[in-house]
DNA sequence: TTGTAGGCGTTATCAC
DNA sequence: GTGATAACGCCTACAA
């Protein structure tokens, strides 16, 4: 236990008030003095106590980060810029990982909305949208990435169904139709998103839709490795693969390396950017501008944070992009 | 701003103290009053307010965790057994990361300090030891991965020494002695240990060393890719990368893939067992052993949090092993 | 500019 | 079992 304001108090002989006018900056106090305290506070080792701050003052000057997993690549990368932005507004973050579990989900949230003044998640797509409306009315919430729809909420999502239908389309237009999907879980809203674009891409140009051709996935590098596999049992003439995920992505790498199908095969993985250029496979990827999207949240959650709610609900939608391989 | 205790109590008649049992389950209330209380904590919405609890406790019932980058797969593996086990324990977990910056070390270590009853930390090695040392009179701090040398601190390490002396050992054993070294960053714990280990190995059969095959690295994919192209300049008939951390790992691949020598050299690369079976290169990996390394760091952790400083300051060391690709 | 006093929501210590 | 009351450390009027 560090020495408290009243312990400066008592060592320099000043009131206690002259102590917080010091320390906290706002009320100015003569130079002699604010030297005395500068000297008793590493005398004494004070710091001071956030608990006590916060109950006074009720505010955290923190944002909460809550998402799936620390295997996630991509959101690793987000909060990394989410980090950076919020610290220009003197916000600090705390990221939480709910473990893809959804019990933990509403565990986590509760703690932290206890935490901090705002909480920006990657929701599951089976939470229960009332127990995150509770949350909402203590404190501010945006989602970004994914989102439930059910719930009345600020959003920062992807493109996904315009940049999905895109790659198609323009692989059909290469003449490569058969085209196998690895989508993600099955009611998550990006999967949904992904193969709403897929299916129109094909409807497009008028092909009708293989549903052999798409599978679900963990996000894991297994359900990749196996999304491959089965696909390929009904389709042994498949010449492409669109795989979300980075994880995923190396599943499939690997499924397609073991059926040693490197030059038959080529593949785009979402947040693959990493491993393009490693492979003998080739590799496209989709780009998620993760800057832009932590830039939107942070921005949105600071409107909120200070009180500004006059267009809640907002959505704010971002572009994707293909990049290809080097 | 959500219901107080005082509030539940003027609701249900019943007085501050009776509330304040019931909801801390600490003292027992008749079951009559407990169901009023249950109805009227739904009734006006009532949660703890933690930043009062705590100021009270003095207890966060949390655990910090302080990391360089959230780039670095293997640390956030490890975050995620530390959570799972901070768990079992009652305890939350917060991850923070520095971004590489020591300033921003200092700084969140005091934040961390601030918010948690204990941090683990992995330091970067030009942290100056006061500072950590003053924080480590407010709260217990337990480094893992790296550490710094100057500091009297508890650890949990892995023997990197040990490891990598056995693998270069058996390269060198099957024939192989022109073995690149791409190390981390220079004056990293690890990089000492690990340099240590590629010398003592060959030392020990009798071969001198060639500078010319080491470098360092930043972790960063790219720092690899250059790393392997400077060594390949003073050394055209190298045959084997060993090779430090995921990303570095990736950047030697793309090198050498790009030089189209996939099948005269091979690598053996830290943490990278999750890409080994996705490139044609030979790679094998440096398996540590995640869940020994959070388990380890939580116990100790606990023991400190519980007042328990027998054996302070005390080292734990983990054996890693090698792992060779599918 | 400086000091005093009251309260933020909780827990802990008493008596009853 | 229950209820009153006093802290915990800080901030913020307001008064001096």
């Amino acid at each position: 236990m560090s020495g408290t304001m009243k312990d400066l108090a008592k060592y320099t002989g000043y009131s206690l008030g002259t102590i917080s006018n010091y320390i906290s900056g706002k009320v100015p106090v003569s130079e002699q003095k604010g030297n005395r305290i500068e000297q008793a506070i590493k005398e004494l080792g004070y710091t001071v106590n956030m608990a006590a701050r916060v109950l006074k003052t009720n505010s955290f000057q923190c944002i909460g980060v809550l998402i799936p997993s620390f295997s996630n690549q991509f959101l690793l990368q987000v909060s990394k810029y989410i980090e950076r932005i919020l610290r220009t507004y003197g916000y600090d973050m705390l990221v939480t990982s709910y473990n893809d579990d959804t019990e933990n989900f509403y565990k986590q949230l509760r703690n932290l909305s206890q935490k901090t003044d705002g909480i920006l998640c990657v929701p599951r797509p089976d939470v229960d949208y009332r127990i995150i409306a509770e949350e909402q009315k203590k404190v501010p919430i945006v989602m970004f990435d994914e989102t439930t729809n059910e719930m009345v909420c600020d959003r920062v999502l992807v493109d996904n169904e315009k940049i999905v239908e895109n790659v198609i389309d323009m692989l059909i237009h290469q003449g490569r139709t058969k085209i196998g999907f690895i989508a993600g879980k099955k009611r998550a809203y990006t999967t949904l998103q992904r193969k709403r674009g897929y299916e129109n891409a094909f409807k497009r140009n008028g092909i009708p839709i293989n549903e052999t051709l798409m599978t679900y996935g963990t996000y894991e590098k297994k359900s990749g490795y196996l999304g491959f596999q089965k696909i390929r049992i009904s389709n042994p003439d498949i010449t492409d693969v669109f795989v979300v995920g980075y994880r995923m992505t190396l599943g499939v790498l690997a499924a397609v390396k073991a059926a040693g199908l490197e030059h038959e095969i080529s593949i785009i993985g979402y947040d693959a950017y990493d491993i393009s250029d490693t492979v003998d496979i080739k590799l496209g990827y989709i780009y998620q501008p993760y800057q832009e999207i932590a830039q939107m949240a942070v921005k949105l959650m600071m409107r909120r944070v200070n009180g500004d709610d006059k267009d809640f609900p907002t959505t704010v939608i971002i572009n994707a992009e293909l990049r290809m391989g080097s």
